[in-house]
DNA sequence: CGATAAGCGAGACGGTACGTCCAGTCTTCCA
DNA sequence: TGGAAGACTGGACGTACCGTCTCGCTTATCG
């Protein structure tokens, strides 16, 4: 972890930026197939040579523009398990939405997967693009997951209810709804979401008793 | 139904079959990216403009292979659901399995989501091909969706379980698993996801006692 | 040269005259690399098999077209060999200008060679269509060689003179202008050309003392 | 004619020459029809985008070719008419008659305009290369029509005798017969063509007496 | 009158060229 | 070494077009 003394000219910071903005507004704009590396440097006003300095591909790009689109999805933890889990599948909810709407405005704004797919082809198309991705997931369930965990050893959910797996059912429907079914997502969405992911929990028994 | 009168040569039907023979072979030997119409054209002795007459793009023709090799899920109901369950969603993560080996077969078999990424994002660039995608799952989900309304009925699910979401929940978990997280999806976490799914459902319950 | 008994279906002649009407629509409207045997077949309402029957080849159809747009250029033998001369030549001028315009038509008229490049150009790449040119020409150049002849029996044009190349050098004047310069071929041209032609000959040094 | 300042990486002018080489070697060989920019681009070693950048169609392509493989032509001017014009149409004569035999080895060498129809065809198609063909050849032909007007200065030439013209019909014969009838154009046709645009001149008159 | 032969409309098919587009690399000059 | 500009490789993509073939149907002549 040595600060390495780097020779000749230091890269220019701003143009990270630049080149990460002009990409964004054309992906939002254009979509996925019509975006270009060479139109993200015009538009940046910026050299190809700069961007694949800093990006070795094109789906190295993308992934770097949607991570940096990723929403900060806190995470609180009030002891009632229904409402946090809602806040916060709600907030997850509201991000795949914008991130529908990338590229065709008037296209019903359901109905398409926009850029989540194209990260998820990406992924599987690039070893290491697969590998951000993976650990960005990884690191962004971990407090969730807990959450899950926390309120099962407080007796709030079935013993046999494995944390992580509940929690990739949660948040597998909504992808499952965004990338496969193209069913919308809203809030009335993730109340049935969360009402049948908890029926018949201790807490929501205890509470009906 | 009226049978049309047909004017014309009649398209070679067998033509239809060897492209797309021709191209599954070839993405499962090249994937998705490597794999081009040009390629198929030369494989299945065809002039490009035929396989272009049936399948306006690449992406096109991707979704056919794919719809051709989606296997035949059966759904047996035998009225015990964690059983009729795994069995089902041993099937659905057998396919999903096979569509993630294909093109790249020394890469950890898992970890990439093979051409089910593809076919997501195809469909989210293409909006007839994102029709005909939403409209082949919905019409394979609703056998299993009826299955578990039955058992609500039977009183084997609580009440405010809503059987869509649900089945969303358990296909979501594979799905997101698959796409996102490139974890494995084996019987043993068909197992894991069923047991939590129906976690304190009357069923489980009642076995309990 | 029997009349040989047809047996089958005859050739129905209407549809002759229904392809050349719609082809030499077409190649005046478009210009010949936008004109295409499918584009005349629909706008004649033939099928492409019935067109290719009659013509084997793009190319034979547009000399079929170009056959028939070609007037018919009287010759009269007055005795006056500059008159005579001029008045044929105004013709033939004036059909090159004709088929100049073909598929441009607010293009400065001059400047294209139009049709008659490309009939050059089919003439050199079919061998048979080669042939019926030079027939067709040969034919029709004929008599005005012969006008020429009889001048210099007359004695109205120098002895050494060669009736054949003299006519080469006028209309070849002609073509070389539309073909390879682009310049104008009106009548003040055609009257420079006899003029400079017959200068110092016999009869017109005779005239002039 | 100020040098302007070039920015980025400069063309490869080794490049023009190796496609041109290709293209020559390609045209001679195969003739026009078979002739094409992607077997061009791979002969050359070279992507169709830069064949493609530098000539936006196959017809520029095949002026190009041909523009180079147009003989620098000289004109001698010792005064004796005649055989300054001899001299001169015979080279000309012996340009075309290269061009004859492009593509077409056992063809019988005449009867075929070869590429020169070809470049007419391609001048009346495109505007702009109509524009590069007339000025190349108002350019080459300045030189004789100068021949000419001194000619009729000196008094070797009648007055009323427009040398433009005169060169028009010269060449026009030549152009004439390799486009239009197919007829040889050796030194015995060009023999005939001088003595016959000669006759009656005032020069052929005075060696007469 | 039925068999046979050819014409015709419609459109699929093979083959191939054409020109465009894009990703990623390389080269030049300048800072 | 970074950056701007743009040439270069390589290859896919989809279109256009030519000429052939295969249907089903129609129209003539022959036996």
């Amino acid at each position: 972890m040595v600060e390495e003394k780097r020779r000749g000219r230091p890269r220019d910071e701003q143009v990270d930026g630049r080149i990460l903005d002009a990409a964004l507004e054309l992906v939002l704009a254009e979509g996925y197939d019509r975006f270009s590396p060479d139109g993200v440097a015009a538009k940046a006003g910026v050299a190809k040579t700069t961007l694949y300095r800093r990006w070795p591909t094109k789906d190295h790009l993308i992934l770097a523009v949607v991570t940096r689109m990723q929403n900060e999805v806190e995470v609180t933890d009030t002891g009632d398990l229904p409402r946090d889990l809602t806040r916060y599948l709600d907030e997850i909810a509201a991000g795949l939405n914008r991130m529908r709407k990338a590229g065709r405005p008037q296209l019903a704004g359901d109905q398409s997967a926009g850029l989540i797919a194209e990260i998820a082809a990406a992924a599987a198309r690039h070893a290491d693009i697969g590998a951000v991705v993976r650990q960005m997931f990884a690191l962004r369930n971990k407090v969730p997951i807990g959450l899950l965990a926390r309120a099962r050893e407080r007796g709030d959910l079935p013993e046999d209810v494995d944390p992580e797996v509940l929690f990739e059912q949660l948040a597998g429907a909504l992808y499952y709804r965004v990338l496969i079914t193209g069913s919308p997502i809203g809030p009335a969405y993730v109340q049935r979401l969360v009402t049948t992911a908890l029926s018949a929990t201790p807490a929501a028994n205890r509470r009906k008793s």
